[in-house]
DNA sequence: GGAATTTCTATGACGTGTCAACGAGGTGTA
DNA sequence: TACACCTCGTTGACACGTCATAGAAATTCC
């Protein structure tokens, strides 16, 4: 349908990389859940969790750094805390507010989950490219994915 | 979390890559609801069906071409259908089965959206690559979503 | 021909993400 | 202080995708 406005090399390579886009991500969930039970997005709420010091972040200060809306995250963390992953304390600086805690259930499991979504990642991405490719590939997502929305 | 087990290098690519694996589709998305009210899934099936010359598909076939469950077909389709894009006709050589139609209406709707589709897919993406990129970019994307499920 | 098996579509339950709306709480200003 | 305004998290409705299952029809095999 739209052949007609792009060059064939284009149209090839956005093909091409649909086809990534598509495939990579589905392939790197259904090992995710299989190894260890996890969607990506729990996977991503428990790693950045776990980045702080106390396993402790504020809803909306997640919401931020993961480029969440807050509604996604205020519906996820409801899901997540009652499979116990997370739990919710209020905000001693805002009565809004929610911290949201990384329990030590949850660090088991993400613990757990971490080593083998690295072999994940190498296995069906990483480890099928070579050093230019890796850097190309840096280069031009970095470019590309901060353009403006 | 996983940093431990990525050189510098894999960290960084992985972790922009990642980022335009999810900005990509979303910035691609909007573009399509805002300009023709139509999810990436409808344009898929609108544009698979509409490159039949009788404009029909049975489901299983348009499923396995699409690269979709049928399950995920046969739900959207009835949603599709509720739209008036596309309608259900039996299939004459199997009582199973079950013909795709894309409706006149769904045909100009991918019509109207198609070039907006294009603009969208070059200001966000293609523009932003040079030959050499883009080449690379088929080549690896060939390579990787070639892999084994 | 007839039974077992496979293929095909539809469906319901569930987890997920978006959007719009809401209420409660903070902030700024007259 | 009082009021308007903004921010925070939640909620409900909806679209979406997956999985397991069901039921009908085709195919295979004896």
């Amino acid at each position: 349908m739209d052949a007609a406005w792009l060059s064939e090399d284009e149209e090839h390579a956005w093909r091409a990389f649909r086809r990534l886009l598509i495939a990579l991500p589905a392939r790197l969930g259904r090992d995710l859940a299989r190894n260890s039970g996890l969607s990506p997005a729990d996977y991503e709420v428990l790693s950045t969790l776990s980045e702080k010091p106390n396993r402790r972040w504020a809803l909306k200060d997640l919401a931020a750094k993961m480029e969440w809306s807050r509604s996604r995250l205020s519906h996820h963390a409801a899901r997540m805390q009652g499979r116990g992953l997370i739990d919710k304390e209020p905000d001693p600086q805002d009565a809004r507010g929610c911290i949201l805690h990384l329990t030590d259930d949850g660090f088991r499991v993400l613990e757990d989950a971490a080593p083998h979504h690295v072999v994940s990642v190498r296995s069906r991405f990483l480890d099928h490219l070579n050093p230019d490719e890796l850097a190309m590939l840096r280069k031009l997502s970095t470019r590309i994915a901060d353009l403006p929305d």
